[in-house]
DNA sequence: CGCTTTTGACCCGCGC
DNA sequence: GCGCGGGTCAAAAGCG
């Protein structure tokens, strides 16, 4: 799922960087004329505001509260190399270094959320020059496969409001044996997705187009997110 | 014994 | 130039 996510999130961040190209021209243009209306303004904010390439990945994990070790399972081997109590949370900042490759790059920072204690955010800095490991984190592809259908529900469910999406992918995840980290991982990871206003709006759009204009994915067989031809 | 974690010291960029 | 704060180093301790 995580990887059929990743295409989805590829594909959207390139028509929304078409989009983005477009805009700039439209700002540069009225630039020209030394205008910046407030339309302009926001449209501005929003360009800042969404994450670029080049942006660290964040990724939201719920844990205990009271658990302390800051530990994310995410299929990498991390080794610690230092922890610092930063200004602006009471709670330490872990630094991990990938210690499955001597020459691995990839790094991420560890702390709690600020606002909700049983929330851990993992900022995670360069990329891995290695393949994931099997044992830490075993492929559940062979279960997923045929997963095009929950994917759909659960995207549905996301666009519909009336279920929490909690709930879904606890259901399907715990049915496809994974375990109880990485479910909270997906979770986590989803709900940062859809709280992301850019990322609601364009999914939005291409899921409307896909089952307006494909009548025979109606029984959501396959989520065809090519926003390339829009 | 080898690897990981801990933790104080150090480095360095940034703002004033 | 100085102080602050985030990031990294490295020696010691812990662990299997």
């Amino acid at each position: 799922m995580l990887e059929v996510m990743k295409i989805k999130c590829t594909n959207l961040e390139s028509h929304l960087q078409e989009i983005n190209k477009e805009e700039h021209k439209e700002i540069i243009n009225s630039n020209q004329f030394g205008l910046l209306s407030n339309f302009d303004t926001r449209k501005r904010a929003r360009l800042e505001h969404f994450p670029t390439a080049k942006k660290p990945l964040q990724v939201f994990v719920k844990t205990h509260p009271n658990d302390e070790s800051l530990m994310v399972k995410d299929g990498y081997q991390w080794r610690k190399y230092g922890q610092k109590v930063t200004k602006d949370n009471a709670s330490p900042r872990a630094y991990f270094r990938c210690s499955m490759a001597p020459s691995c790059p990839a790094k991420k920072k560890v702390q709690k959320s600020l606002h909700d204690k049983s929330i851990i955010v993992a900022t995670y800095d360069g990329e891995h020059n290695h393949g994931v490991s099997n044992d830490s984190f075993k492929s559940s592809s062979s279960t997923l496969n045929d997963s095009s259908i929950s994917t759909y529900n659960k995207l549905s469910t996301i666009l519909n409001g009336k279920e929490t999406i909690n709930t879904r992918i606890r259901d399907n995840v715990k049915q496809q044996q994974f375990g109880y980290e990485k479910h909270i991982m997906i979770e986590e990871y989803a709900s940062s997705l859809i709280k992301d206003p850019d990322f609601t709006t364009v999914l939005v759009k291409a899921i409307a187009k896909t089952i307006t204009g494909q009548e025979h994915m109606r029984q959501g067989l396959n989520l065809n997110l090519n926003l390339s031809e829009e």
